[in-house]
RNA sequence: GGGCCACUAGCUCAACUGGUAGAGCAGCUGACUCUUAAUCAGUCGGUUCGAGGUUCGAGUCCUCGGUGGCCCA
């Protein structure tokens, strides 16, 4: 097994494992301990000397050698499990015979267990004076170099392990993520929503506007397509009496990637029965709030050396209001009327197409001169139906939809809206995306004849919303690429 | 999709205007019973991302390709 970067130090290990080989089983697995390194720091972090000497405390621990130092018949190194690092300190006198010399051929890398007991050293350091250690795990390749460490990206995404291995940072937000969905469920879950899991294969692609992934079912003999979101279904669920649902999971999207795209990324989707897209934005001013002050610790977060507010109530701006801020030659006229719309986009280099109405050509506006420009946390609402085909419109101006999009730091971190129930209207719209569609616009949504039919059954007034996590985390965890908060982030294949 | 930048030892990086590919760490050998980037002495280690080209001579210049980063659409 020839391996393209086999190299004289991988060589050299090969040769030791050879030898542990020979003198017996390499790979035991019969070895257990006692404590992780941050309870002997906790336990005892606070002791002196003396007291640790009368304590007299011995534990047994495991992990990875990250340090090795060696000086003569006494070393020290420094063990790292999952919680953090304790140092050991190793005599020949204090070990069986026969065990010092076998550690100092063990090499940085390499896993092992010992058993010690918790002292102090002259420099102040915690440690434990083992009197016992075993190889457990012999590492055939070598780890990065211990002052630099890993810094190249490339291999930080494709070799995860060695990034979390080496890079205490990447552990952290790794950490964080899995902290803040845990509250959030916590949060959801307290407030009587039910989570659930939908299809991640759709028949018909729905409920955004994205282009699919496709894959084929062998013995159903169809097209099937990784969802480009649960929207539909988690509404079928609300048809059929859970008021309260939410689903995190996957979604998948056949389009590019980048900084602030993964072809396949994480959404939290919840829909609440009896509530309008109010609601729901007082509720999402309350998840964040409760996210960053209890999870991240602070109401004030930073992100890129910019501070964002979450303590108190966020900004609220319609969609037009965003668009005649951020133009101030623009007059609200001027928004009311397809014809000077379309000229005020073109005059800001925004293409218009003939089929676009004024609805897609204000979306485009606010996405082109304004959005990056938000500060937030703010709520951007009332976006026109024409982009908006499962929201409610607005009572009062059917023109627009009871949306918003919560807007931080330019970005777009939550999406909901008042959802649609008139099944007669839903169905009309589907008609026209899916007209669209056969236009040759690959993300224009398709008829669901099925969603229809549920809604005919009759959705009580609900309100809907989805938050990208991924995009969350890179707030919260203050990461400039999606691709630091995901744990294994799409790369091209390597060469 | 477009532009710019980067790619050199296992890792982090040097190498002036085109002129003998180097350092630290890691490894190996030796010394060392309180180190923590341990120290000291010695030593091994290269398809300079790949393919072509220019040149007496290419890590360096040119073309194409690969991978990554940043910016733009």
């Amino acid at each position: 097994m020839p391996d393209s970067d086999e190299n004289k130090i991988i060589a050299d290990r090969r040769g030791k494992l050879q030898a542990l080989r020979e003198a017996g089983q390499p790979f035991p697995n019969d070895f257990r301990r006692d404590a992780l390194a941050a309870d002997i720091h906790e336990r005892y972090g606070h002791l002196d000397a003396e007291a640790l000497a009368e304590e007299g405390a011995r534990f047994t621990v495991a992990g990875r050698m990250m340090a090795k130092r060696v000086m003569g018949k006494a070393s020290f190194a420094q063990l790292q499990d999952s919680s953090g690092q304790i140092q050991l300190y190793l005599r020949r006198d204090g070990l069986p015979e026969g065990a010092y010399p076998a550690f100092k051929g063990w090499d940085v890398g390499d896993i092992v267990g010992a058993t010690g007991t918790v002292f102090r050293t002259k420099k102040g350091e915690l440690s434990l004076d083992c009197d016992s250690i075993r190889l457990l795990t012999k590492s055939l390749r070598p780890l990065p170099e211990k002052w630099h460490g890993l810094t190249d990206n490339a291999i930080r995404y494709r070799q995860r392990y060695l990034d979390l291995i080496v890079n205490r940072a990447s552990r952290r937000v790794f950490d964080l993520r899995a902290r803040v969905l845990a509250a959030m469920r916590r949060f959801l879950d307290e407030r009587g929503f039910m989570e659930v899991e939908t299809p991640m294969m759709h028949p018909i692609p729905g409920g955004a506007a994205a282009r699919p992934f496709v894959t084929y079912h062998n013995a159903l003999d169809r097209d099937l397509y990784l969802r480009i979101a649960p929207e539909l279904y988690l509404k079928r669920l609300v048809v059929g009496g859970l008021e309260r649902v939410y689903e995190i999971n996957r979604n998948f999207r056949n389009e590019g990637v980048s900084t602030r795209h993964n072809p396949e990324f994480t959404m939290l989707e919840f829909y609440q029965a009896y509530a309008d897209y109010h609601d729901l934005m007082d509720l999402t001013e309350a998840l964040l709030r409760h996210l960053a002050e209890q999870v991240v610790g602070s109401g004030q977060l930073t992100w890129q050396g910019e501070t964002y507010d979450f303590t108190s109530g966020f900004d609220r701006i319609s969609l037009n209001e965003a668009i005649l801020r951020f133009n101030p030659a623009l007059m609200a006229e001027d928004l009311a009327d397809r014809g000077r719309a379309a000229a005020a986009a073109e005059a800001r280099g925004i293409s218009v197409g003939d089929s676009d109405g004024l609805g897609r050509i204000l979306a485009a506006l606010f996405e082109a001169t304004a959005e990056e420009q938000l500060h937030g946390p703010v709520f951007v609402t009332d976006y026109p139906r024409e982009v908006s085909p499962l929201a409610r419109p607005r009572d009062d101006d059917p023109f627009f939809t009871e949306r918003f999009e919560l807007i931080v730091g330019g970005r777009e971190i939550a999406n909901g809206f008042s959802e649609l129930n008139d099944a007669e209207d839903q169905a009309a719209r589907f008609q026209a995306q899916a007209a669209e569609h056969d236009a040759g616009d690959q993300e224009a949504m398709r008829y669901d004849a099925d969603y229809i039919r549920a809604l005919e059954y009759g959705l009580p007034p609900t309100a809907g919303e989805g938050i990208g996590i991924d995009r969350l985390m890179m707030l919260l965890a203050d990461c400039s690429s999606i691709r630091d908060v995901l744990l294994f982030p799409a790369m091209r294949p390597e060469a």
